[in-house]
DNA sequence: GTTGACTATGTTATCGATAACATATAGATC
DNA sequence: GATCTATATGTTATCGATAACATAGTCAAC
C-alpha cells in the first residue's frame, strides 16, 4: 500500500518544525529551556510525521539506556511475576524499563542470559538468587553497574541484596508443625542440584529437624524444578508408600503442596486430620483451596519494589542513600487449616 | 575496591589484539572472512578485558536491534507466559530477543506501552488481542515492521494474525454442556469493558445459547480482569443466590472456575452432580484439582511458536514465505469430570 | 549604559558499532 | 608471468541522538 519509507528521525521533525535537531531533543526531554510555543509546535510536527523517538540512539549518545535487566528462573511463576511487577512499577517513575529474561533454573542459562542482557547496556541488573557460575559472577562484577541479588541471602554478595533466608523460612514451618504436635515430618522438593532456593529450603528443614532431635531423612524428590502440581501429587504418593505414618509434609512450593493435597483427597487421607500439609510462596491457590494450605509469604512484590528503590537510590547522583546495601524482607508464616491441630488429638 | 573504569569497547579489544576494530566486529559476527587464528586471538583478548559487545551501538549502526517487542495483558498469567515462552524459544535460534511489556488489560496502557517499545526499534512486534486505540493502531501501522496480533481474530487485522475465536471456544463449551443434558447455564466473567477476549467469550456464550433457544441472561460479572480465584468464588455465590437452579457455569478462565468450584465445595454443592463447571485456558490447576475441570486448551505455547515462525519468515529476505498471513489455532475442548453427565440422571 | 542572570536556540563532536568500499596477499589458471 | 578469484584485513562515513559549548536576546539592577 504505502511505500516502505523508513521511520522519521529527529532531523525530519526539526525540519518540519523549522528548528534545529537539538531543540527537538530538548522538547522531548523537557529537562531544559524550550519555549512553550516552540515545544508545542515541535510535538505537533512530531505527531504529523508519526515520529517515535529512537531510544537506542539516545542511549548511545547519553550513555543512559533506560534499561534495568532482570533475570528470573521462570516466567511461568506467580511469585517471580510479582517481583517483576514490583520492579516494573517501582522503576516506572524514573522512566526505567525492565528488560526481562529467564534462566530455566539453570546457571549455565543464567550465564548466557546475563551476557545477552549486558550487551544491552542496562543501568542496573537484578538477578534472582545468590549463586552463579564463575564467569557470570565476573561479568556482573565488571559490568560497572549496580547489581541486586534477590530472593536469597548470598554468602558472598556481589553488591546489593534484597532477600530473605529460604532456610529460615523452612525452619519456621517446621517449628509450627512441631508446635502443633507433629514429629514425623517429611520434605517434598525438587532435585537438589539446580534450584538453589529449593535446596536452601530443604537444608533449613533438615537443620531444624535435627536441632529438635527429629528424624530428617524423609526427603522426597519430585524431579527437576519447577515442581508442578502433578509432580507434587506423584511425590506424595511415593512418600506415603515409603513412610505411611508421615504426619506432615513441608513442600517446596504451594503448587507442589496443592498437588500433594489433591493426591490426599484421591486417597481419602484427611488434611489436616491424618496428614498436615504446608507450602511456600503464598500463591492464591493456597488461600482459596479447601482446606486452605499453610504457607510462607515471601512478599514477592515487596522484594521487587525494594530492589527498584535501591536501584533508583544508587543511580541518583546524591551521595546520601536512603536504602541499605542489604535489605532483609522477613517472610511471614500464614497458618491455615491444612495444619490446624484441633483435628489431630 | 576497583576504580569505576568504564567498560571496554571494541577499539580496546582491537588494540589488545593488534587488529583493527572492524576485524573485531567480524570476529564477533562470524559472518565474514576472518582468519581462524586471528579470531581466536581476538576472542582471547576480549575475554582478558571482559569485553561484552554493545548491541545498542551495533543496532544503531546495522539497523538491526535484535529485539522483538511483545505485549501481554498481564505478566502473572500462565497462559500468556506460555505464549511468551513459545516466542522466546522460537526466536532464539535467529538471535532475536523478546522485549516484554504488559498492559494490565488496558488499552490506554497498551498505547503507552507500544510507544515505549517502539522507541527501542524492535524488528517486529507481537500484541495480544486485535482491538487497540486509534493512536496505538496508527503507531503499529506506521512502525514499518511486521505486526502480529495474537489470541484473537481481529475484524480488521493490522498485518499478520496468529489466533483463534474466543467466541467459538465458548460456543463449543455450551454445546458440550447442552449435549450432556444441561439447559440452565450461566456465564461467569469479568466486566465486559476492558478485556476484549473475555468479552468475546461472553458474546460467544450468548450467541450459542440463543441459537439453541436457551435463556442467555444468567450473566455474572466478577469485577475487572484479571478475575482471581477469589472473585470466581464470590461470583458463584452471587450466581447461586440469584439463580439457585443453575445447572452449569461457563467461566471466563480456569482460575475463576476453580474458585467457583471451591465455593461449591464450601456450600456442599456437588460438582458435577448438582452443578457442572467449565473453565478456559487449560491451566494446570484444572487438570489436577478434584474433580478436574472441563476446559478449553487455546494452545498458548503453540501460538507463541507460530508467531515466532511468522516473524522469522517475514524478516528473512527470501520472497517465498512458508507461513500464512493469518494462522488459526483451533482450541481443543478438554472434557473432564466437572461436566460429566453420569451423575446427572 | 553596562553588567549579569536567565531564557532560548544553534553548532560541533561524539557515543560504539557496522556498511560500504578499498587494499593486500596467496594460490589457481591460462 | 599475467590474470583472476578467494581470503583476510584496513579505512572512512554513518546510524540517530545528546553533551558540551557557543550564541543571542530580554530584563532587572546598579
Amino acid at each position: 500500500m504505502k511505500p516502505p519509507k523508513k521511520t522519521p528521525t529527529m532531523s525530519d521533525v526539526a525540519r518540519e518544525a523549522g528548528v534545529s535537531p537539538m531543540t527537538v531533543s530538548r522538547a522531548f526531554k523537557s529537562d531544559a529551556y524550550v519555549n512553550e510555543e516552540t515545544r508545542k509546535a515541535i510535538l505537533a510536527a512530531a505527531d504529523r510525521l508519526g515520529y517515535v523517538m529512537d531510544s537506542m540512539a539516545s542511549g548511545l549518545s547519553s550513555r543512559k539506556t533506560g534499561f534495568v535487566a532482570v533475570t528470573i528462573p521462570s516466567i511461568n511463576n506467580a511469585n517471580f511475576a510479582d517481583t517483576v511487577r514490583g520492579l516494573t512499577e517501582g522503576l516506572q517513575a524514573k522512566g526505567l524499563q525492565v528488560l526481562l529474561g529467564y534462566t530455566n533454573y539453570n546457571q549455565e542459562e543464567e550465564e548466557r542470559l546475563v551476557r545477552q542482557l549486558l550487551t544491552r547496556r542496562p543501568e542496573a541488573i537484578v538477578v534472582t538468587g545468590g549463586t552463579h557460575t564463575g564467569k557470570c559472577r565476573a561479568m556482573l562484577e565488571n559490568a560497572g553497574i549496580p547489581v541486586i541479588e534477590t530472593w536469597d541471602i548470598p554468602a558472598d554478595p556481589i553488591d546489593s541484596v534484597v532477600g530473605f533466608s529460604n532456610a529460615d523460612a523452612s525452619a519456621k514451618i517446621v517449628a509450627h508443625l512441631v508446635e502443633t504436635g507433629r514429629t514425623r515430618i517429611a520434605f517434598l522438593g525438587g532435585d537438589a542440584s539446580r534450584d538453589t532456593r529449593g535446596f536452601d529450603r530443604r537444608r533449613g528443614f533438615i537443620r531444624e529437624m535435627e536441632s529438635r532431635g527429629l528424624d530428617a531423612t524423609r526427603l522426597v524428590e519430585a524431579g527437576p524444578p519447577p515442581i508442578s502440581m502433578r509432580e507434587g501429587a506423584d511425590a506424595l504418593a511415593r512418600l506415603m508408600s515409603r513412610w505411611p505414618d508421615t504426619e506432615a509434609v513441608v513442600c517446596v512450593s504451594d503448587l507442589a503442596a496443592f498437588g500433594a493435597m489433591t493426591e490426599c483427597q484421591r486417597r481419602g487421607l484427611a488434611v489436616p486430620g491424618t496428614i498436615a500439609i504446608a507450602g511456600f510462596g503464598a500463591y492464591e491457590i493456597s488461600d482459596i483451596c479447601v482446606p486452605p494450605i499453610t504457607s510462607i509469604d515471601p512478599h514477592c512484590y515487596r522484594i521487587g519494589l525494594l530492589a527498584a528503590r535501591r536501584i533508583i537510590d544508587l543511580l541518583s547522583d546524591g551521595p546520601d542513600s536512603e536504602t541499605e546495601s542489604h535489605t532483609l524482607v522477613e517472610p511471614g508464616l500464614l497458618v491455615r487449616a491444612s495444619t490446624f491441630s484441633d483435628c489431630n488429638p
